[in-house]
Parts: structure tokens; C-alpha cells; sequence
DNA sequence: TATGAATGAGCGTTCATTCAT
DNA sequence: AATGAATGAACGCTCATTCAT
């Protein structure tokens, strides 16, 4: 599938990378690649609308699953940051105001938020989250903590963002934080691991 | 100053801003830009370089200005939030691996992190800090926080941010939630406020 | 018919036409065209002798429909004019050597100069036609001044090719030019029609 | 000159010709015919210039030249086909309208069309003219008859060509025919160089 | 030292041609 | 036989980098 491959090549060589890379990784020709999606934002358009489907799904199945709306929430927050959106995101940049302008693209949004919307409510009925927290919050915060690190090795970068996560989710608690992040990350084991990357 | 020039570029324009351009908003030729930064690893290198300073300096002036370590914590935080890092880490992205691996970065790095490692102490000792948090969780969230969201428009993505950095400040909290965040940023208020984007 | 909608393509779209485009409005796949015409110098060729067949219908029309040989050879250029092979020389253009240098391309030129040598040799009988004009001089003229003046609006290119068969005609005839172009086109009158152009 | 490189490989190799071909020829890079015209209406514009400019100077030449008004004229028709304007109108075609609806092109037409008429006019004065023939007349034939023949060998297309002229001048002609072409081209002799181009 | 024109490798894109259905 | 999706070579164009002035 071109779209998977594309988001791949994406999050692996960050925006830098070419969409003949693309088309050989998805082991078509060039022009098959074309065929399918006539330009770039074409391309990023799909990848976007397929990530949004991915997500609605992920709200959906969480909802399914967990018995405590609390527990939903937590389960959407940490499956988003495995969808590996990463650079995804830092790839759209520039020209993702033009590609999300679209009905696809709003209406899954708009499903999406609704989706959550559920749970959020849920939440705050069980008293779980703080009420000056909505959707939106959920949303932006997904946002800005699902992407990697890029400046910091694979590993760590993926440990401080799941730190971040509860950390996060602590915040929204609306009772005293249940969810102790566990041994502090301290200056020196941060230290510790750069160096480890610059030996390595 | 080409290095204020060439992060304001990246961050309008995004990673696809062209050498050229940051020249030519300098004010110099392009000769000129590649005899101060011989390639272009070197120009992101120098506002790499150049950022760390700043956060440094930012971490020093917390702990100057606040009479509490946890202010002082709060002060940092919402100020790296204000150097508008945004794009800049989403070009370094690829380059990153290559150009923060020199000594002067590193040595920025533990400069900067040594400062902050002294707020968090503090805040430890003042008994506002979770002592499961340290500077490493505080630097992996400010990395990841920020960033703007360039798929909203930029008032929007800016209060979202915020909004996040507080719940997460709200979690780090040693005590029930000091910091509320203001009304809940509900999905209706999100939808209606992207509609205005769509329109406008 | 393939052909046709070839040669109206040509007419039209201007040699860069692609044969993806002409497969199209001949209302085909694209397989199709390639199983007739296996190449793209195949297709030209064919349009090239289905010309060939109509400037020999014309020609043997010409003799047949008019009294005098000198009113057949005025009927046979007139005839070549309203062919509209305008672009389709053009498009051969490089291609043409090679295309053109095949049997039946031969053959139809054969015949073709063997119709209209007998409306020339017939004219110079009448002496209505110079001694010194001869069939290979019909053709090349026709050749010419068939095509249209792309660089004009078509009305205005039509009638300065008219204008200028008469003249050339006028130009064969033995005796003083029987055939006034009519009123003069002057500077000022293809001014005009010329800045017309430009307003519309 | 990149501009005279282009008008030759035009000329010689058709509407096909790559950019590449005319910058290597030109002896530059790519990116430096790039640099001068930013696309190829930006050269065609230009050579269209430059030839305008041509023609306008083989005007006031060919006035300056000549005592009698009618051998400028002659001077003029016969130089332009000199030009070797073919495959230029050509290449043009499509593009033409565009490119041609500018001040600079548009200037330069209005000073031929003057230049023109001065002979013109004066050549009615001569009694040499037609008076039913005006510089618009001229213009056209011009532009149709300067183009060569690109289904035929070079050497017979430039020969059909100046007996066309010829004819064409002959027929401009206030009084009988004063320039006889020559010997007659026969069919037998069309035929006989154009059966040597397919030994060749 | 500063300049900006020249360079050319490399990318996105097109389209003539093929081939599985 | 007809189709149209897939192919990939080739072209237009960009832009990081160099170098003569």
C-alpha cells in the first residue's frame, strides 16, 4: 500500500525524503505513484485522511474496550502516540493548510472530535477529569505529544514522550495525580544516554 | 544577524526555505552566507548553538526573578514556549543526528541542563515538585511542547499549546492541581474555531 | 476514425498534443491506438497518407469539376488552403524524414504529381499558366501557404493566406494578373485587427 | 549567445529540442540558461524578439540600399527567407498567443509595419506595386513563405521556397511578371531529388 | 572580503509504450 | 480485440555550492 509506505518513508527520513524513494519502497514504478496521487499534497492529503481514520478507530475500540471512561482516555492518549505520526506532522507543515482544507479532511476531523467527545463527557461524569478540561485539550495535546524528538536517539526520545504522556494525564486528573510516572528522569541518566549516542 | 535571519526563515517558510532566501532576507549575498556557514549543516548547527543560549540564559533569569523554585520552574517552561522553536527542530530533524554532535553542543546541553537541574532541586526541596519528575522529564516535555501545531492556525495552536504546557505543569505538581487551566477547551468551541479558519 | 481525430488534434493542441489525448477523443484506450498505430511515427504516417489521398481527390475533382485548366489549378490550391493541414507539417517535423520515407508515402506523392502535372501541362496549353512554372512549383507553394500563421488570430491568419494564394497565382498567370486580391491589407488595417487581438 | 544558440536548434532540430540541448550547445549550464529565461515562453519571447529586431533593421537596410522602392521590397522578402526563421514559428505555435501578446513584441511589430509601409508607399508611388497590395500583404506572405519545407531535403525545400517568393513578387507586380523564375520546376524533376533524398 | 552569476546533480513530473485482464 | 493501469526513461526546473570579479 502506497499510503503506508509513504507514511513510513516519511517518519523514517523525516520531510527531506524523495518520492521515488517512496514509489520503490511501495515497489511500484514512479509513475504508478503519480497515477494514484498527482502531487505531492495529493499524497499528503491521503496519508492525512488515512492517519484521521486510524485515530477514530482508536477512540472507538478504546471506548469498546475499557470500562472506566478515565481508562478510555488514557488508552486513546498512548495509542495515538504509537500510530508514529511523527514526522508525519513536521512533513505536512508547510503545506497543510492548503491539503486540510478539504471536506475529507474536515469531516473526519469533525468524527473524530465527536468520537472523543464521547468519552471526554464520560469522563467528567465519573468525576475522573477535571472539568475545565475538554476535548479540544485532548486533541491539541495529542498533537504536540504523539511526534518524536527528532534531536535525541529513537529510544529515548519515545521514553521522555511516554513520561510526557502521564504526565499530562496526571494534569487532567481531576483527583490527586493517580498515575506516577515512576523513577524521575534526572539530569545525569539524561546526560548519561546522549553520551551513549555520540560514542555509538 | 543571518543566524535571526535563518531561524525566522525556517520558521515561516518551513523546512523547504531555500539558502538563498535566508540570504537574500539578510541582506547579503549568497557568497557571503556560505563563507560564514560553509554548508548548510553549519547554518543549522549555529542556530542550534544559538537556541541553547538563549534557554540557558531563559533558565538563569527563572532563577534570578522568581522567589519560588516551582515560579521559577513555571517561568522556564512558559518561556521556551515563547522562543518560537517551533520549525526550527522540524528542520533540523534529519541534519540533527549529524550537527548536535559536535562539543559545543554538548557542552551547551550540560550547561543548560546543570541550570535546570538546579530549579528542580529547589522545587524538590520546596515540596512543589513530584519528586518522580526530574530535568530530564522537563526538557523532554519542552521539547515536545514547543512546537507549534501547523495544521491549525497559529492563535489557535498557540493557546492549545499553552493549555498543554499547564496541565503538564499540573502534573509535575507535587500536590492537587494548582493551576487550572480556565475553561475546558470543548470540541464544539475547537470545530467552530477551525469553521472560522475554512471561511476566513 | 482514429486518423481524424488525429489530425484535428494536431490541428488543435499543436505538436506537443500527447497520444493519450487523441486516444481519448477518438473515444479509445490507449492500447487500442498502440494496437493500429504501434508507434508515434506510425500515426503520422498514416495522417501523412490519408493527406496525400485527399490532395489527389482534390486534384482529379479540380480537372473534372471546372472547364479550364487554369480555373482547376486556382480550384486545386484554393482546395490545399481549406485542408487545414496547417499543424500537422509542423508536427512531422522532425519526424518526417524518416516517416516520409516509406512506399506508399512515395507512391502517393507519384500520383499526386501525376494528376496535377496534367492540370499544369493543360494550362500551359491554354496559356493561361507560365512557361516557367511548373508542377513541382504548385506544390511547393502549396506546401507553404497552406499552413496557417499561428502567431496571428485565425480569421486574420485565413485571409492573409488567401490573399497571398491569389497573389501567388497571380503571380503563374502568363498574362497581366487576372485576379485583383481585392482591397489592399495595409499596416494600418493589420494594426487594427492586431490590437484587436490583444483587447479580447 | 543563448539566444542565437536556441533560434539554431530550433531550426535544426525542431519543436522537440530540449532546453538541455540549447544550453549545452550554448556552452552553459542548465541552470544558467535558466537564470536568463525562466521558462521556455521566456525564450521563445526572447528569440521572437531579437528576430523582430532583425527584420526591422533588414528593412531600413534594404531602404537605404536600394534606389527603387520595388527593389527594397525585393530586398526585403528575399532577406527575410535569409533569416531562416523556419522551425521558429513553429516551435511557437502553441505558445505563441502568450508569449506574444506583450508590450516589447507588440512595440516591435508596430515598428516593422512603419518601416514597411515607407516602402510600400513608396513603391505605389513608383508605380511598381499594386496598389490593391498593401504591407500587411507583405507581412504575411513573409511570415508563410520564410518557413521552409520540412518534408522535403533542405537544399530543394530553400529552392521551392525562392521560386515561391519569386512568384509571389511576381504577382505584387503593378505590370507583367518582371522577375521570371527561371526554369521551370518540373514534376519529373521534383520526383527525380526527391527519389535521390531515399538513396541517400 | 563581499558579491551574485554560473554550475550541474538531482528531483518532481510527464507520457510513450507495454501487458495483464 | 479492447482496455487502461503500470512502467520507467527522459525532461524541465531548482537550488546548494563554487568562483571570477
Amino acid at each position: 500500500m502506497i499510503i503506508d509506505t509513504a507514511r513510513a518513508v516519511f517518519a523514517e527520513q523525516g520531510p527531506a525524503a524523495t518520492l521515488d524513494e517512496v514509489a520503490r519502497l511501495a515497489g511500484v514504478g514512479a509513475g504508478t505513484l503519480y497515477r494514484h496521487f498527482p502531487d505531492r499534497d495529493s499524497l499528503i492529503h491521503a496519508v492525512l485522511a488515512d492517519t484521521l481514520e486510524r485515530m477514530i478507530a482508536l477512540a472507538e475500540e478504546a471506548r469498546a474496550e475499557e470500562t472506566w471512561a478515565w481508562d478510555a482516555l488514557d488508552h486513546f492518549v498512548h495509542g495515538c502516540a504509537g500510530l508514529r505520526l511523527d514526522l508525519l506532522v513536521s512533513v505536512a507543515g508547510a503545506q497543510v493548510h492548503r491539503v486540510s482544507a478539504t471536506p475529507e479532511i474536515n469531516e473526519g476531523r469533525a468524527r473524530l472530535l465527536a468520537a472523543l467527545d464521547q468519552i471526554v463527557h464520560a469522563a467528567h461524569d465519573e468525576g475522573a477529569l477535571r472539568l475545565d478540561v475538554g476535548s479540544g485539550d485532548v486533541m491539541g495535546v495529542v498533537g504536540l505529544l504523539v511526534r518524536g524528538l527528532p534531536t535525541l536517539p529513537a529510544d529515548l526520545g519515545d521514553e521522555l514522550r511516554d513520561r510526557a504522556v502521564r504526565l499530562v494525564l496526571a494534569g487532567m486528573r481531576a483527583h490527586p495525580a493517580p498515575t506516577p510516572p515512576g523513577e524521575a528522569m534526572t539530569a545525569e541518566e539524561l546526560s548519561r544516554r546522549l553520551a551513549k549516542q555520540l560514542d555509538g
